[in-house]
DNA sequence: CGCCTAAATGAACTGCATTCATTTAACGTC
DNA sequence: GACGTTAAATGAATGCAGTTCATTTAGGCG
């Protein structure tokens, strides 16, 4: 195998004694290239457009000459998901107190991956080795929570439970407007389907803006109680 | 098309006028069947092999066949997750107080979709419409929530917020025991690094298992502030 | 100057979901 | 009791995905 793992990102230095010197890195491929190619596929075709195929057409290039880079397709997402991990915004974790940057930090997280749900299978479930991005957005918010006050035994399971909040409610945006229509079995539920109904959505544009805005106040709440016992302990 | 769509399930009267006859039904092909061979091929080959090809040959039949009573694989996907629907522990909304059948509803949740993992993507997007046991379940949910005393509004935002948490947890429980290990990069983020080696697992099994603990009681009691906030307004 | 090696090529191969024309067999009808 | 209708099973074929491999290309180094 030629490629070790995808992941060994930029900062590692290019292993070549044999690139064209001169000019700054002129290849044809590289991770770079391929993950800037394979974000432009899919906001023009979707992830169903994203094919091994399909990128390698993008990049004027034979698809085989992908497996030179990469080992599989599942490498692809791995080289998008650390990418897409810098577009999140940490920045309020020096800056405002707490809760405000864990809100902003939230919000961010989710809009990010709203457009990349399908990838969230994929994050959840990543090893964070030699993901530097992803790396670095964890050390941020970490260093925000040890900032606030946190014991740091809670840190971790503090983040992973704020995570899996964002990634379920990043599914939860793709959902389908109606997806509550209970159809011919409303009258056997009459309960829920008066309360999907009656649903609340003022202040948000969507059902899923205000299920996110609810569920995140109230995760917020919840921890800040958590932290204030744990400190007058 | 011979089916309409999955999902229109057990409780339909069998449209047969051209049946065996005689005894209750002993048809080779029915969704039922279907389900219950998918649920044994996913638990002896995973959901990797859980394929139409191999449902077909567990249940002794050409690929084909599947499509009489199947529109795709999709729809296969649609009947396990109602079936699987069933199994979540409802019946705590009607014996036990809010928060505590809250806490036993969501842990049983998780734990029957940390074994159908795959399924989350396909369940969180999916309308609820034709799905007799996911409708049942969300009655007996969005019941206890009023009985608690909700207002009608906030019940459907607060029911979808915990459930995204419990899927994004389900999706972590899948995840390997050393996600966090920072490789190469640990020198790069001490402070995180740091956290993950400190992280507290008392109490539970796994560290899935503590961050679905803290961010369970969290939302908990967040949600339950703001049922009193609502309540004393 | 010729070797070494990374990287591109294109022709396979595999396994998948899905389609279709055809056959099978039980039912209700005449 | 034969007949036509119809749901349901068949098996061959299609297309597309990811991936492999033997081969070629071309630059850099000794």
């Amino acid at each position: 195998m030629t490629t070790r793992s995808a992941r060994d990102d930029a900062p590692a230095p290019p292993p070549n004694g044999h690139r064209p010197a001169g000019r700054p890195t002129e290849k044809l491929l590289s991770k770079e290239l391929m993950t800037t190619a394979a974000l432009g596929l899919i906001e023009t075709r979707g992830y169903e457009g994203l094919t091994m195929s399909g990128l390698a057409r993008s990049l004027g290039v034979a698809p085989s000459a992908l497996y030179n880079h990469v080992a599989s397709k599942h490498d692809v997402l791995l080289l998008l998901q650390d990418h897409l991990m810098a577009r999140v915004d940490v920045a309020a974790f020096s800056e405002l107190p707490w809760p405000d940057a864990v809100r902003r930090w939230a919000w961010s997280y989710r809009d990010v991956f709203t457009h990349h749900a399908p990838l969230i299978p994929v994050i959840a479930v990543l090893p964070v080795t030699g993901a530097p991005h992803t790396l670095a957005m964890y050390e941020a918010v970490a260093a925000g929570f040890l900032r606030a006050g946190w014991p740091e035994p809670q840190v971790v399971p503090a983040i992973v439970a704020l995570e899996s909040f964002i990634f379920g409610s990043a599914f939860d945006v793709t959902a389908p407007a109606d997806i509550f229509e209970s159809g011919e079995l409303a009258a056997a539920n009459p309960v829920f389907t008066s309360a999907v109904r009656t649903q609340d959505l003022s202040d948000t544009g969507s059902a899923a803006d205000a299920a996110f805005q609810l569920g995140l106040e109230a995760l917020i709440a919840g921890l800040q109680a958590q932290l204030k016992a744990a400190q007058s302990a």
